[in-house]
DNA sequence: CTGTTAGCGCCTTCAG
DNA sequence: CTGAAGGCGCTAACAG
């Protein structure tokens, strides 16, 4: 039954495609005699009638549907993106199309030809490495683009963004109020805008306090648990001496990997050790020890970053506004005064 | 740039928009002078040509889409399901399209109605409730629908799903082994086939033993964390005199929210009493105390249910296999034998 | 091997 | 208020 056309209703009725078509739209039905609306919508009702939005997108140019590009969908952070994503485009009877990369910056070119092949009204991506600008930005020529959680600088397409500089100083202010003086970071990809941007804010935050952070030699080359572990491994092996009291890891799940290899070599959070972990994800607060986190609003930046689009849609030479969320801790029980070094 | 059509690199190359449609067609392009070939795709590529897959789409009469349906984007134990569907249609080029339905018997229909009128290849609805049994199963007669992770009992739908019975049987063997003799169950809505599942299993587990299991008056409405609390009051005010020394909560949401309200009711687990929960979500395993949990496979049961909907697609006719996925066990520390009830 | 023709289902002129 | 005609971009069938 999902073959009914608008000529089967026109012909059922013995009138015109056209007037079939004008009398289902409900921003055209006034032109169209009150009678005939009825008998239209009752036929229409009757034969099981459904739209195409197939061929009215192609005859209009316009699909009603917003492509969305993420790193990885398994990464439970990126979840409530896409439902504020879909939230926002949901009152237009617009869909998000959701297409993934494997946070490889490669396959992001050809994710963003299938989602344009498939001519979404706009572009939403949540997963860009600092690579990805210019295919983003020659994409942003002809179609609406937006740029959201993964920030590129100096780029000219408008931005959806956390403040993730101001999140990494929060962070970096909150240990050093409780005291601290031995700081590392557990850093995530050095080419993806957040991280980077955490960095930033972290280390700008210690040198105002003329504190040095301790370096490590790797960042994280995807930010999932495995690469907190490997992070954490490689804290303790070159300062294992003189190990930090304090631990900014640039997300829950590298927390979550560094906390239990700090375990297996015996240290105690937040006795010998206190960490900061990014996103506060679901289930964060009820870990043991329950992690301070830098709040990561997904669903608003979601919401804002389906608006901006719309928006873009609607009227493209309009500059976009883009948009910067500002962070806020969850301080939680991961974190408190470094233990006193006991003076001989 | 994106307004390249076929005619345009037909005109500019002096041939017939038929022959660079075949030449472009990996499929087709023996039909054509390698010569050809090698012409049109250089003008191709030189003219920045993208195909309109939504032309074609109606052309051919396929999208390359496939609907699905869920519940509720922000439960984090959807996202594995997606990823697994979308990681099953990607090597044919094809695109998931998700629509939540809040959970909400009555907005599947619609949500329904939108997919097919953006005329998917098929529906995977991953949120059904009971209602929704008839509205998915007419459905069905014009286009593939699978089934998937909340089961609907006697549907001649073809049903991917993980064996929630066995689960919740494992779940109570688990506890009976241990020695606990009064359970509860913190159940998940009573129209929503995973949920019926575990509670019939771990019914049947208990009645083999000839316990009964404590009876609470009331189910959740919906599988949040606040269902959680909820039933963990309700469970204390009902029974705080007698209060169960087991709690097999029907997710792990439910089962963090129990443990609070426990917690603060100066319960301690796994001292005063063992739970279990159900998912195994992503950082389930680092809360305080880690949780023992069945395990749920999410990914495989979303890979399994797109290859369902593929074979579907490709021959309507032949009645499809689906799938049942074992449970397994995480065990952890939230369960123990019940503390010995010291007789006077 | 290539061109011609004819739509897929809809919506938007342009005429009445 | 309604009808007729044309075409969005592509592809399949049929000729040559």
């Amino acid at each position: 039954m999902a073959d009914v056309t608008l000529k089967h209703i026109a012909s059922s009725l013995g009138v015109n495609a056209s007037t079939v078509s004008r009398a289902l739209d409900p921003n055209k039905a006034h032109l169209v005699s009150e009678e005939t609306v009825d008998r239209v919508r009752a036929a229409a009702k009757q034969l099981g009638y459904r739209g195409d939005r197939v061929a009215g997108a192609l005859r209009r140019g316009v699909t009603g549907t917003v492509g969305v590009i993420v790193a990885d969908l398994a990464n439970p952070f990126i979840a409530p993106v896409i439902h504020g994503i879909a939230q926002s485009l949901a009152p237009r009877q617009m869909l998000p199309m959701v297409i993934e990369t494997n946070d490889n910056a490669s396959e992001l070119e050809s994710s963003l030809d299938h989602l344009l092949s498939r001519r979404v009204d706009a572009v939403i991506c949540a997963g860009a490495r600092f690579s990805n600008r210019e295919v983003l930005e020659e994409a942003g020529r002809s179609t609406p683009v937006v740029v959201a959680v993964r920030g590129l600088p100096n780029s000219v397409l408008p931005q959806v963004l956390h403040d993730d500089r101001a999140g990494g100083a929060m962070a970096a202010r909150h240990l050093l109020g409780f005291g601290h003086t031995r700081l590392a970071e557990l850093r995530g990809p050095d080419d993806v805008g957040n991280f980077v941007s955490r960095h930033l804010g972290f280390q700008e935050a210690c040198a105002e306090e003329a504190l040095a952070v301790i370096d490590l030699p790797e960042v994280g080359e995807r930010p999932i648990r495995e690469a907190g572990e490997h992070l954490a491994r490689l804290l303790i092996d070159v300062h294992g001496d003189a190990m930090p009291t304090a631990v900014f890891a640039h997300n829950d799940l590298m927390a979550l990997g560094a906390l239990s290899v700090f375990r297996e070599h015996g240290l105690t959070c937040p006795t010998d050790f206190s960490i900061v972990g990014y996103n506060d994800s679901s289930t964060i607060d009820q870990v043991d020890p329950p992690l301070t986190s830098v709040i990561y609003p997904g669903i608003r930046v979601g919401r804002s970053a389906g608006e901006v689009a719309l928006q873009l849609i609607s009227d493209p030479t309009e500059p976009a506004p883009g948009a910067l969320f500002p962070p806020r801790l969850a301080v939680r029980k991961s974190t408190s005064p470094p233990r006193r070094t006991h003076a001989t």
